[in-house]
DNA sequence: ATCACTTGTCAGCGATCGCTGACATTTTCC
DNA sequence: GGAAAATGTCAGCGATCGCTGACAAGTGAT
């Protein structure tokens, strides 16, 4: 369980939500510049290229997850995963309207 | 800025920090079960196949950031992202003494 | 304007991805 | 015990990954 002692301890680094590839791409790169680090010293430490840096900063969204966890663990950031209780209205995105319609078509052209 | 009424209308999913791909893996397979849903189903929300959904609940590591991104929102799960104002007492993993080194060495090995 | 530093771009290579479809195994009911 | 459902496994395919190394373009300070 989340405290208030949690929430105390860190601060939030942004309002947005991390729904998207692009989303984290900014938060990473907000972070990376409020710590003061060049994108060759961050690959370094996290054990990727330059290059791959640059890429999750653009929000590439095939990127590796476990590159990306080390990403936020290298920037001092730490993930909470919390469960919406309201059912779902959630999605604040202006597209997808009935995932399961896009999912079903896009397998029936395959 | 998380408020507190955030977090009171949210709950922890887990107590479990997510800091690798299994962590993650072993929390995406617990929501699905709370939600009562089963494999294939949850592919279809989340517009992969069920062998992803398999793959990602055992904690593969170079999995899609995009498709994990979209099967938390498929499972009504929602991303805080916080900053440890800590430097970085954080780590209770055990390995991992300096990453740094840790990289170089394998850099050195290829 | 110049210099140092940082960031972005490209091609091409081996590695890994995510997929299908069928089958084996495990779990869940009655 | 037995049927049905859920879950796990495999091979092999095209697609995409992440990498190197070099260079171009942007940024900042003097």
């Amino acid at each position: 369980m989340i405290t208030i002692a949690d929430i105390l301890r860190k601060k939030a680094i942004a309002d947005m939500l991390v729904r998207t590839p692009s989303d984290l791409g900014k938060l990473l790169r907000a972070r990376r510049k409020e710590l003061g680090l060049d994108q060759q010293t961050l690959a370094a430490r996290v054990g990727v290229s330059r290059l791959w840096i640059i890429e999750i900063e653009k929000g590439k969204p095939r990127a590796a997850l476990g590159f990306v966890l080390r990403t936020l663990t290298a920037l001092g950031l730490s993930l909470d995963v919390l469960a919406d209780d309201r059912p779902r209205a959630t999605t604040s995105t202006p597209a997808v309207p009935d995932i399961d319609a896009v999912v079903r078509s896009a397998r029936k052209r395959s």
